[in-house]
DNA sequence: AATGAATGAGCCTTCATTCAT
DNA sequence: GATGAATGAAGGCTCATTCAT
């Protein structure tokens, strides 16, 4: 940001940009793009029907910032990952738990990670920025602990897949939270059953991990994987 | 006049209503139930722009029409498993990899799954049907997997997480598949991939379940792990 | 009608013929021409959609015929007008009453008189030839009446005026029912009542009438109203 | 800037507002509510297409706002029935010419009463408003006028049942005026004609009346009904 | 800087009508 | 003679956007 803050009057207009990125984050997690429309978002604002193009240009350009916005905030989060002095399957767990919060803890404003799953299905263009920004570290972070995991003489590729593997386990309950509310109508996620849902990503990967180990590794990981299920 | 005495009548209103719903399928796909518009789905179905009226009373008609055919085409392919004569690893083994092809086989219309996703960000309704008609018979057809190869003393909520665990690894490649392209511009989901992904992760499932065995069971998994391996 | 009886196939196309006329008249009494929908009425006349362009050439037509048909119904109740003996009090007590049961009646078909209504406010061009078959000369036997109750000396525009006010007591509660019977919800208009209205509106006519009578007939009709009372 | 500070922000937005519901006001009339289209409104109002949509929501919302103004327009006039210190004759003599001043007279903008004519015929819905508003107020103003004709002897249904007459004489003009015209294509309803009009219905209304009055009140009529006439 | 009235393109839907069968 | 699938014009309405203020 360039401008200073001398001038009162752009403070005004600060708020009401702000109210706007908030408005519409809500918005656009919950219609999507199209459905969303400029005068819910203006109205929920508290704001006029041409501040969304007085400040953003179109309503593209506001979703862009939203998304953007709503990516710096998720990035705020993993920067806490700085425990890299741990051993690897603790590193793990932690990552899960971690990413599981991220995706599923129903105390944080919802709709960054409802934005996310809407940018698959839908691409805007915003999503390469996001992958840059923020899922290609965040897979690289899971890469580094699995290869930790499995050793060095394990081939990237399988790393890879493996990393997959857990991902997946994980993102799967943010996707297809719509079906699995309606196959399980009790299913909540509160911070308890995040929790519970890590210690069984983690103990179900960790035990999958060992059949791409060299045999020497097994020995280790099964020693950590008590340690951890003691925990 | 060339055509059988099948359904003389309504053969011609069939034909026009049998390429609405092809192009209302890859439109929908495409663009979603708003921003696909009946004009560009009469257009491209060479229809009169009131033909989705007089065939599917109005356009959430069609969508409807369209998603359950789809989910009926799905539904064939679950028609194989009849292999409940098999032992449980390959019926699993089985079981993920025609899900996988369901999911990701290139060489099919690609609407339907795109279809699905979208619902999933996007209900419009039809997903209750969907869930009845084919998601919950096929998860249920994996806890019956799942529970044979852990065993009777395992309780049914660690047999419905581990199943979960599974199906949110398959489900992965396709929800995320927009991500996964762009992290890896190399990825491919054709015939043999899928196999490779497959066999990955019956191998990484499988180990993983070992971790939720009474000690029993898990010589009795180890030994059918190596037979699946080297097949 | 010049067609002869000979043909079997025509019958049931009269009977389609006629099951059209009798549904659009219900339909057009009740959603005027414009909101009457060609649709509505072949399916209730349980006839094909093409039906109505085959059999009356277009909607219009149709409605021409409903409208015709409509009045030559109406023109036949009058035929009972041949009491050309009576005393001119009890010819109008009896022009009234049949007047108010005509336009009033719910035991008849309802739709006679909704339509002439809407004919009224949205004139389609068969208003005239109602005028020329119905309404003139109904309107001409009132004013008979009328000029043979107040004497050959008063002036026709007179004559004109009073027959006016009477039509005007009776098809006011034709034309402003939707209103009455939110003033009075109690408000019926069963046989009772359309006797008891009559006998009021002739009194109050009888009486109104002497206004403009030469003296010596006020005393004749004096005589004439107080028998009327007493019957 | 040449417009006062009166509401400078709306004043223009007042203007196009203003132009529809003229527009509006005589198209509905013309046309009734389901013929008339907003692109006819909208060219004749020189407004766009949405100006509807912006000001009155929809187009029912701007037929309700017609009919509001129409009827708000004519209420103005009752406000001139501060003549409670008349003799009631006077005050009946003076209700019937301001009536069909309000249904006839050809000097003010003729779609009121064609809307009103309409609502009957196809109510929207709005009529109970105007019920409310006006006619029922209006209908008990002539009803107290009847009453202190008649006497206080007079049963409440004698009462009304003679105003109602006295109405259907007068709303018979309105309602049935293209008839009228057709019968009698020299009729005319300028003010001439309307004061001989209303002249003529209180004569004969206010004789008509005597028929349900007690013996002495007949005395004081007749001899009101005298001056009246010289009058 | 900020407003809100006004815009016009485009949406889904409805309708009377037609034409090959 | 009668059908019903198909037509295309037109309807009301929504929306993001603009512009004078």
């Amino acid at each position: 940001m360039i401008k200073t803050n001398t001038s009162p009057p752009s403070d005004i207009g600060q708020a009401t940009r702000d109210r706007l990125l908030s408005a519409a984050g809500q918005i656009f997690a919950d219609h999507g793009f199209q459905n969303a429309t400029v005068r819910d978002i203006c109205s929920r604002a508290g704001a006029n029907i041409a501040a969304i193009n007085y400040h953003f240009g179109d309503k593209q350009g506001l979703y862009s910032e939203v998304f953007l916005y709503a990516c710096s905030l998720a990035a705020d989060n993993d920067t806490a990952k700085a425990d890299s002095g741990l051993p690897a399957p603790e590193r793990l767990r932690r990552h899960i738990s971690a990413f599981l919060a991220h995706l599923l803890d129903e105390g944080r404003p919802a709709w960054h990670s409802k934005l996310m799953a809407r940018e698959l299905v839908e691409p805007t263009g915003v999503l390469d920025d996001l992958i840059g920004h923020s899922i290609r570290p965040h897979f690289q972070g899971l890469i580094d602990i699995v290869s930790a995991i499995l050793g060095p003489t394990v081939p990237a590729d399988v790393v890879q897949r493996c990393a997959t593997s857990i991902v997946g386990q994980c993102v799967f309950f943010h996707n297809s939270r719509p079906i699995l509310v309606r196959l399980d109508p009790e299913l909540r996620f509160g911070h308890d059953q995040i929790e519970a849902l890590a210690a069984h990503i983690t103990t179900f990967s960790l035990t999958g991990l060992t059949a791409f180990m060299p045999a020497r590794e097994v020995r280790k990981s099964a020693a950590a994987l008590k340690r951890a299920n003691h925990a």
